[in-house]
RNA sequence: GUCCCCAUCGUCUAGCCCGGCUUAGGACAUCGCCCUUUCAAGGCGGUAACACGGGUUCAAAUCCCGUUGGGGACGCCA
């Protein structure tokens, strides 16, 4: 949440420390009559509901306990220990949730049953602690998954009950998996740290995840004073989504792209570490590190690849791709490349300006095309075929390293 | 099995509520071209969808019904 930028009034709050507050309230609707004691044991409920599964029966509670409790006081005092506190729904009638997403829905009430709300060990049911809460901390909107659309009415009861006004619900969609299948939490999903790992910034996390399920017009990239502004449940969808690591990707590569250089520099520094192309502990200088950075931008979708792109320029020594050590490092470029390095050394101001000159002065007296000195240098440098522009590069890279480079690749073309 | 939700390009979606302005728009991906020292980025263009069947209407992607498909819930899990 912290590393989303993903802010909260209070708590967070552990239910577990709550049980005083579940209990008095359990014991309140128990003084009402508006729950009981049900002495079925779990085993026996288990057995009731395999059969009812065989006969291809509705698996509900049959509410057998419910109306045991008066005249058998002592009972309910001897076996009150054991036994769980079942919620009375009501059995007839129904009920009308207003969702703010879907509009009206009517669930019948003979279809609730009277839910567990204190199991026999005296701890609270999920169901019931959230009602409770909500009550407790006077919470006005419940906006969660539609997976709890059927938890709605039985909770609604719940509040009713407990003399609350229902709160206003929001049940968005949910977030399928490429197989189409539910994706949370719980269920094979990717976690935010996973992400955070994979080198992705929060913030593209976030716009990729509110604009699943949710949208303004054609608009695909939002601020984050946008996505407060603008958001509203009238423009939340109803149909679940599948999740699209791809557009993810782009968002993110989006993102990188728009990003300042020297934010980039210290965001990558623990992927640099990671990959061990810096020890830890080291630092760069910050100012270099922007500028190698600044061209790498639009061509790393993510932190991880903007680390690995960097290594070349911090590393002391290239590894070569061998595909294009033996495409390129061979006879016909090495007096090119002879000549070059000759060259370069004379430079006294080593920028990406004055290293196009030579380059081109050397090309214009050979009467070839660029490419044939600038892929070779390229790899020599390098150690592959892709990067930025390769003046750049050489600046970047320095004279000390460039030269070193290139007569290494020089005696690699005397061999081959 | 019972109940609930949902249904526009491969994917995310606009349009739907308040029928005509839609040859159904955008984005990701994909394909092609341009730019070009490579790779990107960028620009231009292409392929690609209203699940199906009825109805209402002069007119339906838009309203109604059904079918099919997908998802979810039915726990002394959360």
């Amino acid at each position: 949440m912290k590393w989303l930028k993903l802010d909260w009034d209070e708590g967070p709050y552990r239910q577990t420390d709550r049980f005083d507050v579940y209990k008095s309230y359990a014991d309140k609707l128990l003084d009402e009559g508006k729950a009981y004691y049900c002495y079925c044991s779990p085993e026996e409920l288990e057995q009731r509901r395999q059969e009812a599964l065989a006969q291809g029966k509705t698996l509900k509670y049959d509410g057998r306990c419910r109306n045991k409790e008066k005249g058998q006081g002592a009972r309910v005092k001897e076996q009150g220990s054991n036994a769980a506190i079942r919620f009375k729904m009501p059995q007839d009638g129904e009920t009308v949730v207003h969702d703010l997403i879907r509009g009206r829905i009517v669930f019948e009430n003979a279809q609730l049953d009277d839910l567990i709300i204190v199991r026999s060990d005296k701890t609270p049911t999920y169901n019931f602690t959230v009602v409770v809460d909500d009550v407790d901390m006077n919470i006005t909107h419940v906006i969660r998954g539609d997976d709890h659309l059927n938890n709605t009415p039985k909770q609604i009861h719940i509040y009713a009950a407990l003399g609350y006004e229902i709160p206003l619900f929001a049940h968005l969609p949910m977030i399928l998996g490429p197989d189409k299948t539910r994706l949370s939490k719980r269920h094979g999903a990717t976690s935010v740290t996973a992400y955070k790992e994979m080198g992705f910034l929060p913030d593209a996390l976030v716009n990729y995840l509110v604009r699943l399920g949710w949208s303004h017009g054609d608009q695909e990239v939002f601020t984050r004073d946008e996505l407060t502004q603008y958001f509203s449940f009238e423009n939340i969808g109803k149909s679940a989504a599948v999740f699209n690591p791809e557009k993810l990707l782009w968002l993110n590569s989006h993102y990188i792209m728009n990003s300042a250089s020297e934010k980039l520099g210290e965001l990558v520094m623990p992927f640099l570490i990671k990959q061990g192309i810096i020890e830890e502990g080291k630092s760069l200088n910050r100012e270099w590190l922007s500028k190698a950075i600044t061209p790498l931008k639009e061509r790393s979708k993510t932190l991880t690849e903007l680390a690995s792109a960097l290594r070349y320029y911090i590393a002391d020594d290239v590894e070569y791709n061998e595909k294009a050590k033996s495409k390129f490092l061979d006879e016909k470029s090495r007096d090119l490349l002879i000549e070059l390095k000759d060259k370069l050394m004379d430079i006294h101001d080593f920028s990406a300006e004055e290293i196009g000159k030579v380059f081109r002065a050397i090309i214009e007296k050979h009467n070839v095309k660029l490419g044939n000195l600038a892929q070779p240098v390229r790899v020599a440098i390098t150690g592959g075929t892709e990067s930025p522009g390769i003046f750049e590069v050489l600046e970047i890279v320095g004279k000390e390293k460039t030269l070193k480079r290139l007569e290494k690749a020089i005696e690699i073309t005397g061999n081959s």
